[in-house]
DNA sequence: ATGTAATGGTTGTTTTTGTAACCAACAACA
DNA sequence: TGTTGTTGGTTACAAAAACAACCATTACAT
């Protein structure tokens, strides 16, 4: 039993902390530049990342809910920064792909994100960000991945 | 910069990953057994770990904006869990305190609260969730930078 | 085949949140 | 005294998320 309890060592909420404040320059640029929300900026990193995909197989990736997932896609469609291509085989599949415009506006955040996490590692001694990144992964990994 | 970016190596990303999957058990607890929010929780720790505080003062110490406190607190007070007292001296701030119900909920829930950071130290180096820690408030405390 | 379940995805409705405007009480100062 | 500005807090309205029900298609069993 952990004596001294406080909020500051909670890791659920120290989690939340960061997450919120790193994610705040971010999201600031791709809602500026491309009126993007979070799961949409996702959605094209998924695509400029890995390539042509379905929407389930981000929902997987990303551990989205699919109706989170469908409704991004349906606003980067909209905006013409994704196309949506029949399954030839499997009609129930959509196999999604960035635009040309796509491509550029991933292209272009790309390369934010790259300087921002340069801004936010200068914060942090290197073997920090190492073994941050590992115990994030492991506490992110333990996912109780139930979606209906 | 940075070559072979991933998402998986983004700490936003990952943060954001790490900060939703850890909160997902705990807010089920505070969510089942008292219909609270996050928001909520957070008001009825900071109260119950603090003592009595004022809403702005909540705010600040936790970086929630104030409608968002204003409305935790209001659903607390209406369920009892929360009480509100006018300063005597200046009248537009309301000091707030746990009631016995209040104190109740939060005694039960601190106690999950640190069985369950117990579960996810167990996924943990000992020296790794130091070390977490220590990054973790290192960033929640970053000022945003603007890349327009 | 044919009934049943599972998968990929969308839509509708309700909760929560974000944003901005607002009010009342105080503060500072001419 | 104004009169202007600030602070603590609430409210109203728009945006976004959660949740559940829903199609259409495919898979799988009899």
């Amino acid at each position: 039993m952990q004596r001294n309890f406080d909020l500051q060592s909670f890791l659920p909420y120290l989690l939340n902390q960061a997450a919120e404040v790193s994610s705040l320059s971010f999201q600031q640029v791709y809602k500026d530049r491309y009126g993007m929300l979070r799961t949409e900026w996702r959605v094209l990193f998924h695509l400029g990342l890995y390539g042509q995909m379905s929407a389930s197989e981000i929902g997987s990736r990303a551990k989205t809910h699919k109706t989170k997932v469908s409704r991004a896609v349906q606003r980067l469609t909209e905006r013409r920064f994704v196309e949506r291509a029949l399954d030839s085989v499997d009609r129930r599949v959509t196999h999604l792909t960035l635009t040309k415009r796509g491509q550029a506006a991933y292209d272009d955040l790309r390369s934010v994100a790259e300087s921002y996490e340069e801004t936010l590692l200068k914060q942090l001694e290197p073997d920090e960000a190492v073994i941050l990144r590992r115990a994030l992964l492991k506490l992110g990994g333990v996912a109780p991945c139930d979606f209906t």
